[in-house]
DNA sequence: GGTGTCTGCCCC
DNA sequence: ATTCTGC
DNA sequence: GCAGAATGGGCAGACACC
């Protein structure tokens, strides 16, 4: 009572989970080059120093005792602690790759959770995530790298993959999930072992190896990495030809990999997504983002939306599938509209209103929507793959579903049925 | 002690 | 993760 | 081209409820 109107909208943020304070890191990066320069033209020097020690109190802590030049010149990776990993962006064609990279190394996309390992021999071996976050307990594994590896010290990128007890093969995604645990990490590790698929060093024995490039890194990774244990290499190929790149990549589906990875042989370990030094190539990229499986989904209802999404009044729209009479979920859809799309599905939604819940609707509880509608919109959609789903009432749902088209020219009897659908996640394997 | 629901500087 | 948009 | 901000499925955990 006691608030002005703004604070109250601020406070309110609190206790729902949606405070922001408005700046990331990034703005700290800035403010640290102002606070110098009075302008921005430290923020280069800022940014690497930054992707090796990536916490801006330290950091901070460090440009207050030496000057931004001496503290950030300094700064090597620390085994130890985490380093910002080295991303990948996604280019259309092989010979986009070429022409963008010159001669590359092809490996196979795996489909598992991306580790960085820092070991020091008789000391520690650690575990962090893409995100930094240390996930060392998850990895009882690691505690054996000390045999397999030639070196006293150093840092690793790898994605650690589940493999199946009985079948010996990859676990898909979802199975190497559950080792993300921290009760009966010894249980589960007897059910699901995980390899190590290592494919960079960038620490070793003390020496920095981010500024070498990816082929010397790949011959230390070669001299450092003994065979036999958890700890792989991921297998490469060189080459220069769009003709071979596309080749490994339509093998490297066939053999049930997620892609490829391509990535530029003569470039240093950049952490973030900035530049053409590694990209990513998917299933369905060599259809240009076209008909590879498509399904048509009946609108059921819609949120909406928070941010920039609440001024077109929709977030995120349920989708179905038909079974029999029945509609039956199988996602949300919240990206692939554009603006002008998102206002256009709300003109439309908007008159499709209705207050209960249809009849022939089958809908789990948390995913009751902020508005019903009834089945008249057929939706366009694309994804990556077809998962088994404990909380979809298609028993189905989509991994990175996305708006591709509206479907103005189909009526709820011609969506996609349930059989179909399963018939395409049998297609799968 | 079970079940259901919600959350995560989560993982993808 | 995917996608779109303002810069 | 980049960074930021919308949003997805689904896992283990935490917690509320019965």
């Amino acid at each position: 009572q006691n608030l002005d109107q703004l604070s109250v909208k601020f406070v309110a943020r609190i206790p729902v989970g949606r405070l922001r304070l408005g700046f990331s890191d990034k703005t700290i990066l800035d403010a640290l080059s102002w606070m110098q320069t009075g302008d921005k033209s430290l923020k280069p020097l800022l940014e690497k120093a930054y992707q090796v020690l990536p916490d801006v109190g330290l950091l901070a802590r460090e440009i207050k005792e030496n000057g931004v030049e001496k503290a950030c010149q300094g700064i090597v990776p620390v085994v130890g602690i985490p380093v910002l990993p080295m991303l990948s962006q996604r280019i259309k064609s092989p010979s986009e790759m070429v022409e963008k990279m010159g001669e590359v190394d092809v490996e196979p996309k795996l489909d598992g959770l991306r580790i960085l390992i820092h070991f020091v021999r008789g000391k520690f071996v650690k575990a962090f995530t893409r995100n930094l976050n240390e996930t060392s307990h998850m990895f009882p594994e690691l505690a054996k790298i000390d045999k397999f590896v030639n070196c006293s010290s150093a840092i690793f990128d790898c994605e650690a993959v589940g493999l199946d007890e009985k079948t010996k093969m990859m676990a898909n995604f979802q199975t190497t999930m559950t080792r993300r645990r921290k009760h009966d990490i010894g249980e589960t590790s007897k059910k699901v072992s995980i390899d190590f698929f290592i494919f960079d060093i960038i620490s070793k024995d003390g020496k920095n190896l981010m500024d070498k490039n990816y082929l010397e890194r790949r011959k230390v990774l070669e001299e450092t990495v003994k065979k036999g244990g958890p700890f792989k290499l991921v297998f490469h190929e060189i080459t220069k030809s769009p003709e071979r790149i596309n080749k490994l990549y339509k093998k490297r589906i066939s053999e049930g990999y997620e892609g490829i990875m391509v990535k530029k042989v003569d470039s240093g370990y950049v952490p973030g997504r900035t530049g053409w030094r590694w990209v990513k190539m998917k299933q369905g990229e060599e259809a240009q983002g076209k008909l590879a499986d498509t399904i048509d989904v009946v609108v059921m209802g819609y949120t909406q939306g928070r941010g920039k999404r609440a001024s077109f009044g929709v977030g995120q729209f349920l989708v179905g599938v038909k079974d029999g009479d029945k509609i039956k979920t199988t996602s949300k859809i919240g990206t692939g509209l554009t603006d002008e799309e998102f206002r256009e599905i709300e003109r439309r939604l908007k008159n499709l209103r209705t207050k209960d819940k249809p009849k022939e609707y089958e809908v789990r509880k948390n995913y009751t929507p902020d508005f019903w509608v009834i089945p008249s919109l057929i939706v366009e959609i694309a994804a990556d793959e077809i998962t088994k789903s404990p909380t979809h009432t298609a028993g189905l749902a989509l991994r990175f579903p996305r708006l591709i088209n509206f479907r103005d020219d189909k009526d709820p009897s011609e969506a996609t049925t349930l059989r179909e659908l399963e018939g395409l996640f049998d297609l799968q394997k």
